[in-house]
DNA sequence: ATATTATTTTAGTCTTATCTAAAAATATTA
DNA sequence: TAATATTTTTAGATAAGACTAAAATAATAT
């Protein structure tokens, strides 16, 4: 079944905000996601269930069906490969693929992201460290933790960010913190969780709860 | 100025038909390229004489202005810089691409096109030896003639396809034809301009006029 | 438990891009 | 040049996806 951009793109925010998780989504939660009106949120959802891609009840919010979650992770999946290959090949940076990717994803040709697939070599994480399903949407799961959980004297490697913000993402550069980063925890100031920290053994910062909380280092 | 998915082909089909000459496109043309209705056609003129990008006036058809053909330039440049990118990168086959790269033209990012310029190496002609217009809209002119005007006993190299369709490029294919193929003329039959021909110093053939009309061989 | 607040849905519009049928203009032909 | 045929435009509808405002439902607080 082919779907529309629109369509596509609340597949995709009501799959973000369950992130596994079982519970209902409200449609305020949808609106939100999408910057769009709750009214047409309604109007959505009831074309999506009428296509069996979400279950939905009036004021219960909405799940994805079987199907509707395989779709959307099949598009998680091509927004991810196509980050990767911006990175990658293009020589973007991290902080400005988002857009690009947005509108890449809706490209229809299974065949087109097998074989980008192939040609960068299957990747398993995109350029923020997150997972890219397999064909059959499979996700490689890895253990992390967030810098916030690391103790004084712990050395730990970067390999993912939770804020795609593209600010966040552009200061982190400026500390040339980027995935493969290893990050030494000199000190703690528990009241904020934020940490003064040496990265690749070079300089030290005073980094904020803001980073601390959104920067996943590898768990052992 | 950033266009619809819709105006954009508007745009690309007046251009395809006008291919150079400064003679307006009927509003027929227009229909019957993009398989829709005159009157859509008519309402969507309107719109694009709005915006300046075509000279517009009742019954006399259509030009692309300036801007128009400046637009329309740099989307045949998307078109064919992604199919280079699909046939070289991806190693798809020359006669799949066409759809995928109708979709990815409409990608809006030109910092992407001019990355994928780069990552391909500038290529000057795509995978059907079509020239890919530079980041300022300039082609690269070539000469070349059919393989219909070429001589008995003469040899040349293929460097291009006049048509696009999926069946003539397989068919093409069956013969081990494709571009950077050696064609020697080995016997010419006039009223049809059917061909006899060697390719690649191996296999003969006999080739119809479609063939022999729409295959291009550089002219020395 | 009821009043108040917040959320969600419905109803009615709007825009974009399409369509068909009818009217208008242009081209062709006798 | 008048009649006919073709092309193009207009008029009126439709579908998708969005909006606002009002109504309906659910959640919260007194």
């Amino acid at each position: 079944m082919s779907l529309s951009v629109s369509e596509e793109n609340y597949l995709k925010a009501i799959f973000k905000i369950t992130e596994q998780q079982g519970t209902p989504v409200p449609t305020n939660a949808i609106a939100g996601e999408l910057k769009t009106s709750a009214a047409s949120v309604t109007d959505m959802l009831k074309k999506l269930a009428e296509k069996d891609l979400v279950a939905y009840k009036k004021y219960q919010g909405a799940l994805l069906t079987n199907s509707g979650r395989q779709h959307a992770t099949h598009l998680v999946r091509k927004h991810r490969l196509w980050e990767f290959f911006l990175v990658e090949k293009l020589n973007f940076s991290w902080d400005v693929v988002h857009d690009m990717a947005e509108q890449l994803e809706h490209i229809q040709s299974d065949e087109l992201i097998e074989r980008l697939d192939a040609f960068l070599e299957y990747p398993k994480f995109d350029p923020h460290g997150d997972p890219i399903p397999d064909a059959s949407g499979r996700f490689t799961i890895r253990s992390q933790q967030p810098v916030s959980r690391m103790s004084v004297g712990e050395k730990a490697v970067v390999i993912g960010v939770q804020n795609h913000d593209s600010q966040f993402l552009k200061f982190l550069g400026e500390l040339n913190l980027g995935l493969g980063s290893e990050i030494e925890v000199l000190d703690k100031y528990d009241f904020d969780a934020s940490m003064k920290v040496r990265i690749d053994r070079d300089e030290t910062h005073l980094i904020s709860n803001t980073i601390t909380n959104n920067v996943y280092v590898k768990r052992n």
